[in-house]
DNA sequence: TTGAAAGCGCTAACAG
DNA sequence: CTGTTAGCGCTTTCAA
């Protein structure tokens, strides 16, 4: 090893030059074909060798312009704010160098036209594939990867023209919505309906654990009002003032002494909030943060739950339930499709195909880890 | 827009035939250097126009290739399991993307040859720079990047070979002691030594928070005995079980009823644990669940400290104090050292030239919203 | 004001 | 068993 630092990059043709061989011999070399060209086993090593002793690194660029293929995998991610998101980027670079691709990742903020934006520059730097998390509008990444040819899959929140990996929202949530009520049951003594809060209208997911939110109430023979339903966003601060003005219009307070929702008027007591389904941990930041400033803790917690898992949540004494989205299963299914589509390399089977596009659901696991301490 | 789909991606060459104009023309204009070559301002709209109209997505890996700078800026970073590297990666990628940069961050889970395999791969993908965040051997990627022309600047754990830009450790460290020492003479009334848990030995981090912590003790006139450093590594898992095995032999048992540490002996109650001095949250979680199985909560729990910040730790009713990394602070000063460097972009100034290397300290953000329920 | 042409580093026929 | 050659899509002189 003679230089430490050099202005020039190493090419092929310098360790061909090195070796006394040609170009292509040390592209076939380095790229392990060596045996069906039929190398020498002695220059393959001898290149190998040189190729290490000048540190040489190939350039991936030139070989994936000529080749066509990049073995770029693109990823786009809402954020990386939560236990969620984090653990699905994890999975994802694993699984992926794994399989030999190179996993690229990229934090859209849960912002349309940076969704758009990152898959155009992902798109660019020649990603074979694309897999949307959490996007916005899914169907839109999928038609502009379409245009070049790139097939892409959806993840989290699904889409209508590719195929799609999302959590099993509709049960998730049912089941969990379940439990709160039996919880709130439990403390307050009788069937109230819960308060929705956290997430967007507009996606599927919230749309979808909605649904299992009613079913599971219609099942207790409850009635769920408009009213409770507040689909905020996701951000701690939205989740935290819309809790917070649910709530006023609620109590009986000096300025509104008889605002009440009507149904909740024979059973209201100052201190005694509606059970909680929160829809991310996110929001729970601000659902927590508030009801912590207003003392509703301890026995004057309502019984709550979120949809998704922390950690730390499970240890905050507030007995809250979780429901933890399966993230290996949901990459499992992921790498599944890109496996078998890279097996079947051939024209005929179109990666987006209308036939093939299909919506796969992963059942959520339950957690209970709560009532560790602060009974 | 006529096609939605199209077999082979569309080059600067379909846009000059459409346009009734040359490759050349096409890639002056939609570089926005149309003035400098003083194409007619007509030419130039028709031409991005049409390139709109076609979707057209540039080869960056060609362009790349020819120009021999890719814009692409990679990162390294060892978890996103927390929001200290989460906070990191989104300002990261912000931040790049501000300058017109592409982010590519890769994630090596604390693992040494990972992290060599992960700077390699990103060398082969031609980044123009390469952050190392935590990396446990900083200056071997600095070493293998030189080799290959490409300038390197670590975050959060310093190196010798290049810029390091990280907390201020040891006073963040002192300051978060002190007040974790303050508290646990306010609920025990006594000044005890705390337990230091989490992080490795052979981290720069660690070492510097130790000597604060030390540093913090010795102007309270306590003595730390070695056997309170549990540097397990920072798994949740690992600090359970450090804190578990520490315990055991400080606590009179049947199995070990004299098995105490000498300086405490006097002070010794069965259910007054010291004040603790935890390394990270993922440290903390697994610190946390031990504590609440064992039921040392509330009046219970000892006076405790986190350096790190979690929202659900603020609101975790143990009082725990944080230290906040000022990771805006921190990516500034990343980012200011990147845009001199693209300014004096003359030969003269190797990007980690010798005398260049500098460490720079940012100060941490000293957090206490506990106690804010469970009281 | 524009186009032609060379070549970035690599791969893949094809020709020995 | 190995070398020559022709591009991949783009940028960049250079020449018009």
């Amino acid at each position: 090893m003679t230089q430490v630092r050099q202005t020039k990059k190493t090419t092929i043709y310098d360790l061909a030059e090195l070796a006394g061989a040609s170009a292509s011999a040390v592209s076939a070399v380095l790229n392990g074909n060596w045996k069906k060209r039929r190398i020498s086993e002695k220059l393959a090593q001898k290149i190998i060798r040189i190729a290490e002793e000048q540190n040489y690194a190939p350039n991936k660029q030139a070989s994936s312009l000529r080749s066509n293929k990049s073995k770029i995998i693109g990823m786009i991610v809402p954020k990386y704010d939560n236990r969620y998101f984090g653990s699905i980027v994890e999975h994802f670079e694993a699984m992926a160098r794994e399989r030999g691709l190179f996993p690229i990742i990229t934090c859209t903020r849960r912002d349309p036209s940076l969704e758009i934006e990152a898959a155009k520059t992902m798109l660019s730097y020649q990603v074979d594939w694309l897999i949307a998390t959490g996007a916005t509008d899914p169907d839109k990444i999928t038609q502009i990867c379409a245009t070049s040819g790139v097939p892409t899959l959806n993840l989290d929140l699904p889409g209508t023209l590719a195929t799609s990996v999302i959590s099993d929202n509709y049960s998730g949530a049912k089941a969990l919505t379940s439990r709160i009520l039996h919880n709130n049951q439990q403390r307050q003594g009788r069937l109230d309906p819960l308060v929705f809060i956290g997430g967007r209208n507009s996606d599927h997911n919230t749309r979808e654990r909605l649904r299992g939110f009613c079913e599971a109430h219609r099942e207790y023979g409850i009635e769920v009002s408009e009213a409770r339903i507040l689909t905020c966003g996701y951000a701690a601060e939205k989740a935290e003032n819309a809790l917070r003005d649910f709530i006023s219009t609620l109590l009986p307070s000096a300025s509104n002494p008889n605002n009440m929702e009507p149904n909740l008027k024979p059973n209201i007591e100052p201190n005694l909030l509606p059970g909680l389904f929160v829809n991310s941990t996110i929001s729970l930041e601000g659902v927590i943060r508030w009801m912590s400033k207003q003392g509703y803790i301890g026995k004057k917690q309502p019984a709550m739950g979120c949809f998704d898992w922390d950690p730390f949540v499970a240890l905050l004494g507030h007995d809250i339930e979780m429901v933890k989205q399966d993230v290996p299963a949901m990459l499992n299914a992921i790498f599944e499709l890109i496996d078998s589509s890279a097996q079947g390399d051939n024209n005929l089977t179109e990666p987006n195909d209308k036939a093939q596009v299909r919506r796969i659901e992963i059942p959520p696991l339950p957690i209970n880890e709560g009532t560790l301490y602060c009974s």
